[in-house]
DNA sequence: ATGAAAGCGCTAACAC
DNA sequence: GTGTTAGCGCTTTCAT
């Protein structure tokens, strides 16, 4: 049994009580700062880690987490939910206490109303899907207040959060186009849809995906892109119109969601089961895909695991002062076939 | 902050001592087996659930876990070991204890001869990958002697492990059908390498690829097999010969880790970067290979999660009584390209 | 075979 | 501002 510096060792030494000690470490109220930083300062020579299952034991008033995200694609948002869900669950023994809010949609607007009703001072943490730097001000308002703030899911990158898990939609696009690239033999010619207007990490996506096609696949032709706004029955007209126009593309690429069940609909309505369609997200309608052979690939960037893990980080922020080596947490972009479909399924079993 | 039933509460109820309620629960010695019996059923009543933390801090012998695995190759069992590693640093404060020992290969002799070396007893619980049948007696004997077992990355289903995770070979090879079946448009030669000599394993992924390419792709022709003994010099031979013997092949698919090594190092001494090459796992070579261009794609079956989940497993098993839903906890199997690559090393470096 | 009691390393309330 | 103390829910030892 390893032995660790307490509370208590670090009083002697300094010859205090442990409640300054306490004090002390946790930046509480009602201590000379004097007194506070010799603490601080022996705490460290003696390597003082916090015994987070002491504390919980302890612990009489719950740390309590705040998640803000949004609810706008129920496939998605569901693993998520889900993800935080276990995690509350399992944090539920030290004491931790986690409340979600969700907007209706990812939108700036929507979310600055929802953080400013909530009474911030009554929450020891926050998990925020950042909703665009419109929001900015209120999480670095939220950190001067002494609380910490951890993106997830779309990142503030500009805030003073102290961390950000979730994907890399550039890397996400460079995968795709290294597949789309394979899966065509390396020639012939590919059409892109997606949403250039709309977030970031859609044009992200398309970058990346540029990127590897026009170093790496030189016999690949782009065709010019088609704006289809996310939207599952732009998506749809895109396609057809885009298919129609061009008629010997044989490949398409989508960088959004919805876009992806839209160009399904419209692969499947030609009965064009020899198109390579690769698109973004597990959803009904793409698994629905996936299994008959309407969609080649999903590309997919673990939902589950982003919302777990969001809600972990922050509690072992809170519990132990852990902070990642990296601010970046980034979470694996999984390629999802008909044959690896299950394993969003495993993922989130698999500790319950 | 929610309120569980405590021994104590179960003590008064039962107009006894908390001391004979912690015999009864965690089945100690001293105890009259009538009083046990009631104790159990009243605590089973009243919904009792051990806390692992107060357990934790109040424990002055640790919890001791045996892990019992191989090195047979470095690149995968590196990770295993990392993962084993970042679990038990974790588990530390719960005063649980990791002891590891690894035979040099997966051989049912040394392993035998090293679980027989061991001294069972002073172990509270053991993670095994088994190496075969000839030591499901062995095991058997330790589950016996009151020791739980569980099984990770070859499992042992004839025994009494109380769980098993790691990969499922079948769906592994199910998903490299699909993939090297999309990668070929659906249409010509592919040939199979492959130990059929050797582990259960590589036999299940060459099944499993089997029955899809024969099931969904009806235009692509599988050659007669070829063995390779999963040894880097003979696929590396078998390779050539195939490919000289068979001009039009399009794609090779390798059932083993060595294997895919020797076929690359085939295929990039013909220079036939436009053969479609998928194999297994991420090793020093197959990492150049994705880079360079000489492989297409491996399946890999994150060994880092393995060996993290095997410990933290069994140790919620010995701490809370944690018993998965399903005996087969199974590992999602990854399809890696040279773009998702990183990867590998992210998961490793998420909460260190 | 059973009970009583002393911690484990903290938190939080209270006293000074 | 600082010290003291009573727990938190167990494990373990010692006494009965």
């Amino acid at each position: 049994m390893k032995k660790r510096v307490t509370i208590a060792e670090i009083a002697k030494r300094c010859n205090t009580s442990i409640g300054t000690v306490d004090r002390a470490l946790n930046n509480r109220s009602g201590i000379h700062s004097e007194t506070k930083d010799f603490i601080l300062q022996t705490a460290k020579e003696m390597g003082y880690q916090t015994n987070p299952i002491a504390g919980a034991l302890s612990r009489k008033k719950s740390i309590r987490l705040g998640i803000v995200y949004c609810e706008n694609h129920a496939d998605f948002y569901d693993y998520v939910n889900r993800g935080i869900e276990q995690a509350a669950k399992e944090l539920l023994i030290y004491g931790v206490e986690v409340t979600k809010w969700k907007t209706k949609n990812l939108s700036w607007e929507e979310q600055l109303e929802l953080l400013e009703s909530i009474d911030l001072n009554s929450y020891d943490g926050f998990a925020i899907n950042s909703a665009g730097m419109q929001t900015d001000a209120i999480l670095n308002h939220i950190v001067d207040l002494g609380i910490p703030v951890l993106t997830f899911n779309t990142d503030a990158p500009a805030t003073k959060r102290f961390c950000y898990i979730g994907a890399n939609a550039r890397q996400a696009g460079n995968l795709a186009g290294e597949l789309i690239g394979k899966l065509m033999g390396q020639e012939g010619k590919v059409a892109a849809l997606g949403s250039f207007l709309a977030t970031n990490s859609f044009i992200e996506r398309f970058i990346g995906f540029y990127e590897v096609i026009q170093r790496e696949y030189p016999k690949i032709t782009l065709c010019p892109f088609s704006e289809c706004f996310n939207d599952t029955k732009s998506a749809y007209h895109e396609t057809l119109r885009v298919l129609e126009k061009e008629s010997d593309i044989k490949a398409l690429y989508i960088t959004g969601s919805a876009g992806t069940v839209g160009a399904i609909e419209a692969i499947k309505e030609l009965g064009r089961k020899d198109m390579i369609l690769v698109g973004y997200d597990i959803t009904e309608p793409t698994i629905q895909a996936l299994k008959e052979g309407w969609c080649t690939a999903v590309l997919y960037q673990d939902p589950y695991f982003q919302g777990y893990h969001a809600v972990k980080v922050l509690a072992k922020h809170m519990l132990e002062g852990f902070v990642p080596r990296s601010p970046l947490l980034t979470v694996d972009t999984k390629i999802m076939m008909k044959y690896n479909l299950e394993e969003c399924e495993n993922t989130a079993l698999f500790l319950s």
